[in-house]
DNA sequence: GACCTGCTGCGGGATG
């Protein structure tokens, strides 16, 4: 199902069908008119028999059209018989946002509107629990906590839902969080016995297929599609090449002093380019944040001018992650901000001049977010600065420096950008780590279960409908026999001490996991947090929300670093995750912008240079004609597909006893020539085995979620290898190739 | 070889 935006004459009469206060309010407020998606969300809402996607850019009034329609509802109840709107947000400070903007508008029709998360207190909550009616605004772990620790009472909670809104709802999809959420959705409807009608707001990125499945698995085709118009994006690129100082040898400590150099001109550039005016700056990771942070603060002293240059990331402490939004939404002093994906989504700061990406993006879809800060007003474009920073050639540069990987990377995906091509969300895998938390939450809500039960709630009519039900028996053995569960002489399934243990912290809610941390004081005020992983040593320098300390003390048992301002500082090395993964098509573009030798209009001098070296290796390497290519004792696979499938390339060639890497632009293999690298892909290429345990077997270490560890071997194999591989793909894409070359071969001979 | 998000119940002490 989907709804264009046009100009019909039901307007108005939509906006008649509004509860009268709400127009009323509309008109005081100022509202000339209602836009696209506003509109055509009324009718639906109004019904509220089916399920509907509102997707419109940030900042476009997603809330107000689901809000506007739904609060028409809730006014309509009957007083003693009140409804409940369930409005399921991210981030807290989303949800804070949220209850501002609809406390006027609900107060005006007498509808209570109840914020629930963390930082909310326990009387408020109680005082909800006590007359559960109108708007509640609430975190998918408060909501968890709430199904386990309300327990019976729960469904009488929710009794009166009509709505579960869904906020943001493109960033659930694919990770744990998401897969929680799906299953938080399917136990509520479940406790209140019916349907109930879901509404998803959504960022206009990617697939919207997808988003509607995710919203209702087995019945996307049900979920009705609101798509607000969106204007032509007026864009001015520039990206700039930048060139590494030549190093004489292998020296780390000599390489990292060149990438330095490279970096120190793009502090020049951008505090010349951005003074005056209000930008972000991305570059890509929360240490470069702080090295840019520093010196562009640094530059703005040594010109004896106000700072006008702040910090954003997830490791700083509220105080300063809101100093920095505050200073880029006052209008009186320009301000920028250096940040990492914190400034991508969500919280309102109002509209920059420029977005700065140092580096190439992590996916298309986040530079069109992060575009999308930019150009704002009417008139206006949106502008991007783009920095890639390469290396000079010698003898023994890697084809990725070869191929200048970095800026090639840049290029495809602002082709693809201007396309409007964006990566769709995969939301396959089995997710048995999040299964398992569901199980215990189920067990404990209940005060004990069935395996059949339990397989009914969470699998067969859950969010978990791609288990297979031996695993599934496989994953409640397993919590068993790892003493977390166990089932007494009438088959009813308890928590062991164990599992008791586990569900009663308050850590339990959440589906992902996170990393102990340091938190660091300065003067008794908390600057933010750094992983346990990384101690620093008292007397050590480090930069720090911007500014360089020196460490004082180190309490390992509280968990503090304690610093001073200090004259020096190294920057903090936060332990990154597994790395962007690049999707098929960007890498697909990569070769394409290689291939060809037409002009790449939006590059610099420098850059354009860079582009014209790595086209004329692409051919001096032979990749033109070859996709197997020997190099020393090495053979390298190009065959310009994204990471997930070149991981389980990688993970193939070693259960046939060949060591092989993913280095992203290509698959380095060794122990074969080039002859034996080729009959292993043949070989690969016949398997008709998807199942993929021989090839997962060779992974050491395949927990990479929260309840990981408690799984039984075979369920963790089959997770892993349903969230983290390709293998279809992988088969498909060998397929092709044996086939193409086998043609040529036809063609030749 | 990126990033981000979230959290209850209880007991002790201060305050009205």
């Amino acid at each position: 199902m989907t709804n264009s935006p046009s100009s019909n004459s039901d307007e108005s009469r939509n906006f008649e069908r509004l509860d009268p206060r709400i127009q009323r309010w509309l008109w005081q407020a100022g509202w000339t008119a209602l836009r696209d998606a506003q509109e055509l969300a009324i009718p639906p809402l109004l019904k509220g028999d089916h399920d509907v996607i509102i997707a419109a850019a940030t900042a476009a009034g997603k809330t107000e059209a689901a809000f506007l329609p739904i609060l028409t509802r809730l006014g309509q109840a009957d007083e003693d018989a009140p409804r409940l709107a369930v409005y399921i947000g991210p981030l807290k400070a989303l949800i804070n946002d949220q209850w501002q903007r609809l406390e006027g508008l609900c107060e005006a029709l007498g509808i209570p509107v109840t914020p629930w998360h963390g930082d909310i207190s326990a009387s408020h909550k109680g005082r909800f629990l006590k007359r559960p009616a109108g708007c509640l605004l609430i975190t998918p772990e408060s909501l968890e906590a709430m199904l386990m620790r309300q327990g019976s009472t729960a469904a009488g909670v929710l009794a009166a839902a009509d709505y579960f809104v869904v906020d943001e709802l493109h960033s659930f999809m694919g990770s744990e969080r998401g897969k929680q959420l799906q299953s938080l959705l399917s136990r509520a409807e479940r406790l209140v016995g019916r349907r109930v009608c879901r509404v998803g707001l959504s960022a206009t990125l990617g697939d919207m297929q997808g988003a509607q499945e995710f919203l209702r698995p087995g019945h996307a085709d049900e979920v009705e599609l609101i798509q607000a118009a969106q204007g032509a994006l007026d864009l001015h690129i520039v990206v700039k090449g930048v060139l590494e100082p030549a190093v004489t040898g292998k020296d780390a400590d000599e390489a990292d002093e060149a990438n330095l150099v490279a970096k120190a001109s793009i502090v020049g550039d951008l505090y010349r380019a951005l003074r005056g005016s209000n930008n972000l700056i991305f570059p890509n990771s929360r240490s470069a944040v702080e090295f840019f942070a520093d010196r562009l603060r640094r530059r703005c002293e040594e010109e004896k001018v106000p700072n006008e240059f702040w910090p954003h990331h997830g490791n700083l402490a509220k105080d300063i992650r809101e100093q920095t939004e505050a200073a880029l939404k006052q209008k009186v002093l320009p301000a920028s901000a250096i940040c990492t994906s914190t400034l991508e989504l969500g919280i309102d700061i109002g509209t920059v001049k420029s977005v700065a990406q140092i580096g190439a993006p992590p996916s298309v879809a986040s530079l069109r977010q992060r575009l999308g800060r930019s150009g704002r007003r009417k008139g206006e474009p949106a502008i991007l600065r783009g920095y890639a920073i390469e290396r000079p050639l010698h003898t023994q540069s890697s084809p990725t420096e070869l191929l200048r990987g970095n800026l090639l990377q840049m290029v495809a995906m602002l082709r693809l950008l201007l396309k409007g091509w964006y990566e769709p969300i995969s939301v396959s895998g089995l997710h048995a780590s999040t299964l398992v938390q569901q199980v215990l939450s189920v067990i404990a809500q209940n005060g004990g279960s069935n395996a059949g039960r339990l397989w009914e709630v969470l699998c067969e009519h859950g969010a978990f409908g791609g288990m297979p039900r031996e695993l599934f028996a496989s994953l409640l053995r397993g919590l068993g026999a790892k003493e977390i569960i166990f089932q007494d002489a009438t088959g009813l399934i308890l928590l062991a001490p164990k599992g008791e243990k586990l569900c009663s912290h308050y850590s339990f809610y959440a589906a992902f996991s996170s990393q102990e941390e340091f938190r660091i004081v300065a003067n008794g005020e908390t600057l933010g947090s750094m992983p346990v992983s990384r101690p620093l040593a008292p007397g050590s320098f480090v930069i720090f929300g911007g500014r360089r300390w020196q460490v004082i003390s180190v309490s390992t048992e509280e968990l503090v670093i304690e610093v001073k301002p200090g004259a020096a500082g190294a920057l903090p090395n936060f332990e990154g995750q597994y790395g962007a993964m690049i999707h098929d098509r960007v890498r697909q573009e990569m070769r394409d912008v290689l291939r060809s030798s037409d002009a790449v209009p939006f590059l610099d001098k420098a850059a354009a240079q860079l582009l014209a070296e790595a086209r004329q290796n692409y051919h001096g390497l032979g990749l033109e004609k070859t996709w197997v290519r020997e190099a020393g004792a090495e053979v390298h696979v190009f065959w310009w597909m994204g990471d997930r499938i070149n991981d389980t390339l990688a993970l193939m060639l070693q259960a046939l006893q060949l060591p092989a890497i993913n280095h992203g632009l290509y698959v380095e293999v060794r122990g074969a020539d080039r002859a034996g690298v080729r009959e292993a892909l043949r070989e690969l290429s016949r398997t008709p085995d998807a199942h993929g345990a021989r090839f997962a077997a060779t992974v050491q270490n395949k927990i990479r979620e929260k309840w990981d560890s408690l799984l039984a071997d075979d369920v963790l194999e089959a997770s892993f290898v349903s969230n983290s591989l390709d293998i279809e793909g992988t088969l498909a894409a060998l397929r092709v190739r044996s086939e193409l070359t086998r043609s040529k071969q036809a063609g030749l001979s």
